[in-house]
DNA sequence: CCTACCGATCGGTAGG
DNA sequence: CCTACCGATCGGTAGG
């Protein structure tokens, strides 16, 4: 059922329904929609940081639902099961990626892309939970979750690597393998989180600058 | 009980012992000992080979079993747990650190060390199984076993920071935060497990030289 | 969103 | 080194 704008009188004859409902107090509530998604974002966030602090084989979805303050059965109107939460959790971590590849657009050239690209994400990866799944186990998700990951990530390789022969083309990154230097600091990069302590002397923004510095070093002309 | 050199002369009245079976064909047969050890190593080779492949939680133990063609219970002669078993694996691959170290400590000054030792731990993690452990979650250790696995690899982290501070002294290394540097080519050189394939078009030792190449840019004088 | 429950897996052991 | 088996955990579901 298609219909305009949210109508704003109520429908004759359906004095406690849902639908009226949705504009008590000018929708200045959230919907059941946005609520739900809500819960599963938390439902999320918990999921990661718990699989981060315990792994996931040592995480029961009984542990989870305990630290949310619901039952277990409750969690399945939310996700569909464990690994359908920890393909979420795949996924939220990728999303990063992909803001930060967002702000890379802006560089100048080949190098300045790629540093933009690498701290922005650094940034943000250091800023959340959700650096959980760059540890994960791709073999804990399905076949189809596991292909689909490992796509998502190999276009994210594949940005950094035509930034670089972008960069050697103007001239601003020396001649290199652009698939082993991005596997080279990818991997450092992506080992962040094993070590990384939110209220340790170093901050997100610390971190990416040094190993921006770094790989200036390392790569360009 | 203690002796001397091993008798050559079967005791007497000791006919068909344990003992006079030690020297039947001059020895050229392992004892007890060796070959328990070798069937050991067995078990430690091919649990890391599936745990790496599969995931240590996706592995049963009824699995290696099958892989070395006998029964489950048999293998725990040779482990005390599957956690025992891990734990083993990650023992092995610490070997090869330990053998790296040795290899350096013929550098010419603490550059020379560094690449080295870094170059060695490349090629034998590249040529082994041992790498499995390096994307072990730690988690699913014992609380014992953790803590001696993470003091081991904090001591190997520290004979290169002391290789970063000896070339700083003699001048083969720039001014640098030796902790963040460190922690920056160990994720690379981790995370090559993930990626490296056998019969890819790269050798060990041609990862070696190009990730030792990436570092000596990025810190050298 | 909960109570109650099932089924399967799997680490580990007994006993020979 | 094997046969046989136990106990516990835990993901997932029924039904309301």
């Amino acid at each position: 059922m298609t219909m305009g704008p949210k109508a704003k009188i109520p429908a004759r004859k359906a004095p406690a329904s849902r639908k009226t409902t949705l504009v008590r107090w000018n929708n200045a509530l959230q919907s059941r929609d946005e609520i739900n998604e809500a819960k599963r974002l938390a439902l999320v966030r918990t999921a990661g940081t718990a699989f981060k602090a315990r792994g996931f084989h040592n995480t029961s979805l009984e542990d989870l639902a305990a630290a949310l303050n619901v039952t277990k059965p409750t969690l399945y109107y939310y996700i569909d099961n464990k690994q359908d939460l920890l393909y979420r959790c795949h996924q939220y971590a990728l999303d990063l990626g992909d803001q930060a590849h967002d702000y890379a657009r802006d560089g100048q050239d080949g190098l300045e892309k790629l540093l933009r690209m690498l701290s922005r994400y650094i940034e943000l990866m250091t800023d959340d939970f959700a650096a959980y799944s760059l540890l994960s186990d791709l073999n804990d998700l399905s076949e189809e979750h596991k292909t689909a990951i490992q796509k998502r990530r190999r276009a994210f390789d594949t940005v950094f690597r035509n930034f670089i022969n972008e960069g050697i083309q103007d001239g601003s990154i020396r001649p290199c393998d652009p698939m082993l230097t991005v596997a080279w600091f990818m991997g450092a990069v992506n080992a962040i989180p094993r070590w990384f302590d939110t209220k340790g002397r170093m901050t997100g923004a610390d971190v990416a600058a040094a190993y921006a510095d770094l790989l200036t070093r390392a790569i360009r002309a």
